[in-house]
DNA sequence: GATACACTTGGCTATTTTACCAAATAGCCA
DNA sequence: TGGCTATTTGGTAAAATAGCCAAGTGTATC
């Protein structure tokens, strides 16, 4: 794997990671809805503030979500409603789900084969 | 954010988890355009055979892909299709990208609001 | 100005993840 | 059987993550 291909699935993953994290894909579900300010979804997911804080950060810093000072409270909102769709997959996955050996008729929606 | 709900977006990060890495997404990318065995992903990737097939292991355990022996090569391959889907919205994520204040017409495909 | 919120940042520890090597397991073939 | 190839597993050290507290910044409100 060369460099510029490693680069590309470095900054792929850098997303990926951005989103594995219970609380980090349950902001992104909530923003879905609507923008939310720091203390909602603190009082939502019950972490300390400066937690919260945080994990928005990492949404914020790969760019799946943005943010906008109003009076003293920071509201943020979904930049990229794409990945709510991967959610559903996720779920799919999740069913899928014994999740080992490839039975016959196991492999769905296989692609550019 | 109660008991069943965090457990929920728990199972999520699990499979979130398995793609935040840039060899396991090479690899997903790889196999979704074929099976592949062990060592043909070792050659792409070129870490140690030990380390890709610990990835590999990772994918499975999630039901990402399933593998099937074939003499003494395992062959691998995409279980989720729908897993491929979502690099798209990666690419445009990272195209989006310096990723901070919500400048107005930032917002994109926003759903169920 | 003083106090109170709302939020971010720094610091620190605990936990998890990663990657390599070495060793174990399994199939193949002479 | 013995050797060879393909793969997995165990062990371990280094690096990355997570979450809390404390301290800092910015915005009202009194």
């Amino acid at each position: 794997m060369n460099e510029s291909i490693r680069e590309r699935y470095e900054a792929r993953a850098g997303v990926m990671k951005a989103l594995a994290h219970p609380s980090r894909l349950y902001i992104v579900d909530e923003l879905s809805k609507g923008e939310r300010c720091v203390h909602e979804l603190t009082d939502a997911i019950g972490s300390d503030m400066s937690t919260v804080s945080k994990h928005l950060g990492v949404l914020k810093s790969v760019g799946i979500v943005c943010d906008k000072k109003r009076g003293s409270e920071v509201y943020y909102s979904l930049r990229m409603g794409c990945v709510v769709d991967f959610f559903g997959c996720l779920e799919a996955v999740l069913r899928g789900g014994e999740g080992s050996s490839c039975a016959p008729g196991s492999l769905r929606k296989r692609r550019r084969e």
